[in-house]
DNA sequence: GAAAATATTGAAAACGATTGCATAATCAGC
DNA sequence: GCTGATTATGCAATCGTTTTCAATATTTTC
């Protein structure tokens, strides 16, 4: 078609739009179907004709429409990441590790905060459906909002850091078990007996497991838990915690708190009151957060392979992806106790 | 069609596999398109017809296909988080703001770790071109990856926390030079003469903004500062700092810390020298993150608005969306100062 | 009650990629 | 040089929506 000298060319003449497909085999010389085999299957595809069209690719900056092809594959090369709303623990860095390994394999990451809102979980079945992820990872406990969708609807999902009660998901965690053990066994071996333990979040599993840990220890070495603190995960519960401490009349010489941010409202308290750590009592942490280190006295805690985590559970998840029916084991990777200024023998 | 008894059923009967427009349409007794007027534009389409498409909808729970509506619209509802690997900082909370407005436009949050690597930075150019993602938030400088790329093409891109050189890209952050001149002005106040300040990262805007409302105030004040330690965004940078400060024969009597994070590295790091704080040396953070608080002592530093620096860039992402062209300015929002038990007179 | 305006709907063509099937081209073997 | 096997390519349908345009049904107006 030709162009009056003073008439308007079309549009896509003048702004060349992003180009397809199309684009390409035109000026390659050839079919759409051998590009998208060119990209897809270059081995299949005649070395000349190859060079040609990835010459034509590079010229005109084609790049695979992700709409197009997600359409015509039927899936989304997304992973969804579940999250409450109080991600401040050591979030981030799991997060670090999820799209590492989802980026290596092609995959991206979206993130979605499901903020106790009950609504939200039937919204998270439907990102599948609309094919908007090909799985779902969820940090933390989100059992209610998860539950029936999982049961009428096989979908791959994969949660970390907490076990989802009765469903069938498989999860990735850090072994609390042992590593509560080992934090026991520590302070026994510095010669404690009178312990204990500021619990996190009970609802969830690794709160309760973390207790359970604790207790069969102890109950191991032939002792009973001097004090039982029922708390969450974050600062503010090791400030009261402090304050219930102070108010014991036989304070255990030691407390396990079960978390680095736990152990230091706890700790930073006690400093108020002219407490030592660790001469008048020991406190252990949990996660080994960066600032554990560094903090006067540094923090006696273990650390959590939180990276790892996030790489596993993609890992697990793509396996699912892979196979719905897969039966995929869950992960225990294990903490490493780290032992720093915070503990030390008791007092008396 | 029918079927012979000892024949097979056509798949689709037994597997229902998941519903389309087209099924709603057929069980509605109506055509394709006016089941997607129903959806989108319900006010066009007459009550009655209305109500039976609704109650289709209902009845096969339909859920519209992201892929053939993104293809069909040619856009993705997506934003693209951009940030760097080192997140700790307080990253997750302003994710939460991103989250919360994008989810509240009906936008999904994609994130992407560029991990300084420059390869990357094309791949994100790429999210765009594929129609992966309607636009780019980039928390943190990354002024050489999108360098070319912004030149060239316009892309729909907004930067959080930093400014990004020589780039057209609105951004939003906190007031950092403001706040710094509330820090020295609460410093001098106290009656300090004598001050220090540990930077932040001076490559970043957020950095040298920091630095220079510092050094600004003071001089309005007709004094010099004591003492300018060169560090990071960071606990270890606390930590050197505090080594220095050690060494300084004219120590300064108050410190201002880039960050809550050097701030709890640097006291730290003076408590085991017994050093006291605030008794022989005043120190301000910045960021106000939940540990600020419950620290001993309770540490002075600037709160910033963290979940609303999400929301705003957002928006402002969302308006640039809209149109690419828009002339949006930079958005400042201000900080406040949160006084503490970490400042005090000075000693002598 | 007829013409004109309005309100609803449907048919069909996109959007951009992939792939089963069929065809054309090349090659090996004799 | 011919047959059969193999290799490369193209045609056309498909993935699931949206939307233009045209057609039909319903009101409104005089």
């Amino acid at each position: 078609m030709r162009w009056a000298l003073d008439e308007v060319p079309p549009k896509e003449t003048l702004s060349m739009s992003t180009p397809k497909l199309t684009d390409v085999a035109r000026l390659a010389g050839v079919s759409p179907a051998t590009v998208s085999r060119a990209i897809n299957q270059p081995a299949i595809v005649n070395a000349k004709t190859l060079e040609r069209i990835q010459q034509a690719i590079q010229q005109i900056g084609y790049e695979t429409n992700t709409a197009g092809r997600n359409l015509r594959l039927r899936r989304s090369d997304a992973l969804l990441v579940m999250i409450s709303d109080a991600p401040s623990r050591f979030f981030s860095q799991i997060l670090m590790g999820v799209e590492a390994e989802a980026s290596e394999a092609g995959y991206n990451v979206l993130v979605s905060n499901t903020q106790d809102n009950p609504e939200r979980g039937r919204r998270l079945y439907a990102s599948i459906q609309q094919s908007l992820a090909d799985g779902i990872l969820t940090f933390g406990g989100h059992n209610q909002e998860l539950g029936d969708l999982i049961k009428n609807h096989p979908i791959p999902i994969v949660g970390v850091n907490e076990h989802l009660e009765d469903l069938p998901v498989p999860v990735t965690t850090v072994n609390n078990l042992d590593a509560s053990r080992a934090i026991v066994r520590h302070l026994l071996e510095l010669g404690h007996r009178k312990i204990g333990h500021v619990t996190g979040t009970t609802t969830l599993s690794s709160g309760r497991d973390r207790l359970e840990g604790f207790l069969s220890e102890l109950q191991q070495a032939g002792l009973a838990p001097t004090w039982i603190c029922n708390k969450h995960y974050n600062v503010e519960s090791g400030r009261e915690a402090a304050e219930e401490w102070l108010c014991l009349t036989d304070r255990p010489t030691a407390v396990f708190c079960s978390c680095d941010e736990t152990a230091f409202g706890f700790i930073a308290a006690l400093q108020r009151k002219r407490i030592r750590v660790p001469e008048d009592v020991s406190v252990v942490g949990f996660d080994d957060i960066p600032l554990a280190d560094h903090y006067c006295p540094a923090l006696t805690t273990i650390r959590q392979p939180q990276r790892e985590l996030g790489v596993t559970a993609v890992r697990m998840l793509l396996e699912r992806i892979h196979d719905v029916e897969a039966d995929i084991p869950n992960q225990r990777l294990s903490g490493e106790l780290i032992v720093r200024e915070s503990t030390g023998p008791p007092a008396n």
